[in-house]
Formats: structure tokens, sequence, C-alpha cells
DNA sequence: CTCCCTGCAAACTCTTTGCAAGTAG
DNA sequence: CTACTTGCAAAGAGTTTGCAGGGAG
């Protein structure tokens, strides 16, 4: 996502009826700030610098509604918790993510999963809704 | 994983200098049993009927070793707790998962992935350790 | 103006831990 | 025998919720 972040946040929120204001925009920006995947006290820390009286229930809030508008993801690691928030970007990407520091670098493609799921649905009978693809390992500062 | 998961728990367990006790058969046996993940709470009402002084706390213990040899994995889905777990089968595979009943469809493939692997390692300077792939949708009984 | 939204604090749920007793190998 | 394990209960984290006051559209 890039410098338009919060219009883009804006203009969805628009359409679902609900509204922009200070404790959002600073949740949204502080999460465009970041380049790593952030948990939800980096993310309260990192808010307050916009909106000081911020608190932590709000940012729950705040994550369960960007999410459910399909503008944050979330980061999964085998055998760790999950509970570190990037902004997503718009079209469907995947990710990969750094161990040691929840850094998040997006990646597009994957065509060959639109296949994949196609004959999974044809084998199994069931309606897939949906995938997650996350690699993961240590960006070169972490190595 | 088929009928002798317990056999191969048995001996990963051995390998690593530790013990095949009941309540760790129990949970296995249980998890065994069913073609859903279950979280742990199920896991422990199940596990009962083989082992009825079974804890809590040692179901929680016993999931963490298993994950860590490797011989149980998680259920990740966007928007949900990710707090179910199912005997993984050996080798790599991957799953499908149903978000009504967490029913999980285990399938293999998708070599396709090494290759991308290796082009974002070479891309982005990241070292790799893994992945994680999971499809979720309705199975043919919610759909 | 009208609802939607917020901060606070309490309630809840999930997970981890210390410890003394038990047991697999 | 020896160390690994267990059940219990308590502690710790993380997450959700009710409510009265505030504010976006």
């Amino acid at each position: 996502m890039g410098i338009d972040s919060l219009e883009l946040v804006r203009e969805r929120l628009r359409e679902a009826g609900l509204r922009l204001t200070a404790p959002r925009r600073a949740v949204v920006t502080a999460l465009a700030a970041s380049e790593r995947a952030l948990n939800l006290q980096e993310l309260l820390t990192t808010a307050r610098c916009h909106h000081p009286s911020l608190s932590l229930a709000t940012v729950y809030r705040a994550i369960e509604l960007l999410q459910r508008l399909g503008l944050v993801r979330r980061v999964h690691l085998e055998g760790q918790r999950c509970q570190r928030y990037f902004l997503a970007p718009s079209g469907h990407w995947h990710q990969l993510v750094c161990l040691e520091c929840g850094r998040v670098v997006e990646f597009p493609g994957g065509n060959e999963l639109e296949r994949l799921q196609q004959e999974l649905e044809a084998e199994t009978g069931f309606r897939i809704e949906g995938h997650l693809l996350q690699f993961y390992g240590y960006c070169p500062e972490h190595l």
C-alpha cells in the first residue's frame, strides 16, 4: 500500500457506512509507516504518536474492522502465535515474513494456485473461499 | 497419517530422548481418530476417553511437543483464532480446511512452490525456512 | 441531530508455570 | 535408579465487552 492508504480506508469505510475517526486514522498511519508487521501492543505505542489518548481496546476494534474490510492481514507462523498485522496491498498478494523482526515483503503471483484450487474443488467437493500462502525465513539483516 | 501414527510418534520421541506416556498416547490417539482439526478443549474431552485423568496443561504441553517434532500442525484462518490442530502426515503436505466444521483434507504437491521460493530468495535476499499453504472453504456437508 | 465510535475498567478466555508426586526406560 | 512427566492450582497474556460521554457526517 502506498501513501494513499488513508484514502482507500476512508473510501471503504464510507461504503460500509462507517466513519474515519482520529483513532482509526492513527492506527492506519502507524501501520502504513511500518514495513514490519506489528503486534497490537506495538501498534498502540506507535499510533499514540498521532493520537495520544488511543486505547488498546480501540486498536483491537480497529484491526478487527480493517481485517473484515480486507485492508489488513495477519502473519501466520508455525509454532508461534499469530499476532502481527500489516496493511494489505490491494489485490491478492502473498507474503514473505522475517521470523526475527516481522518484516514483510509482498509478492503477487501464483496463478498456479487458481488452477490448483479448481482441481481441489473437483476432487474434494469443497467450495473453496480462499487461501493463505506465506513464506517465512530471515531477512538480509537477520541471517 | 494412518494407523501407525503411534509408532511414528514413539519413534520420534525416542530419537529425542523423550517418553511415550499414557497421556501422550491418549492425545495422539484422539487426534488420529478425528478427521477434523480440534481445539485443545475438544482434544482434552476426546482424549479423556483413553486417559480420564488427563489435564488441560498436559494437552498444551503435548501439542507443543508434537508440533516441535513436526507431527502436528495447526490450521490458520483469516479473521479467526488459530487454535485447531491436526496430525500431520509425514512429508510436506498442504491442507484444505472446512470453515464450518474444521474438517481437514491433505494434499501433496506444489513443486511450483520450490521454484517460487528460489526466485524469492534471489530477489529479496531472505533465507527462506518454510512456507504455509492452506485453502479454506466449505466441505460437501456444509455448503 | 443521529448513530457510530471511544476510553475505561472489568470480565473472560486462552496459555504458561511452579511444584511435589509419579513413572518410563 | 534417574530424569522426564504429570495434575493441580495459580499466575500471566491476550482479547472482549458494557457503558456513558463524545463526535463524524
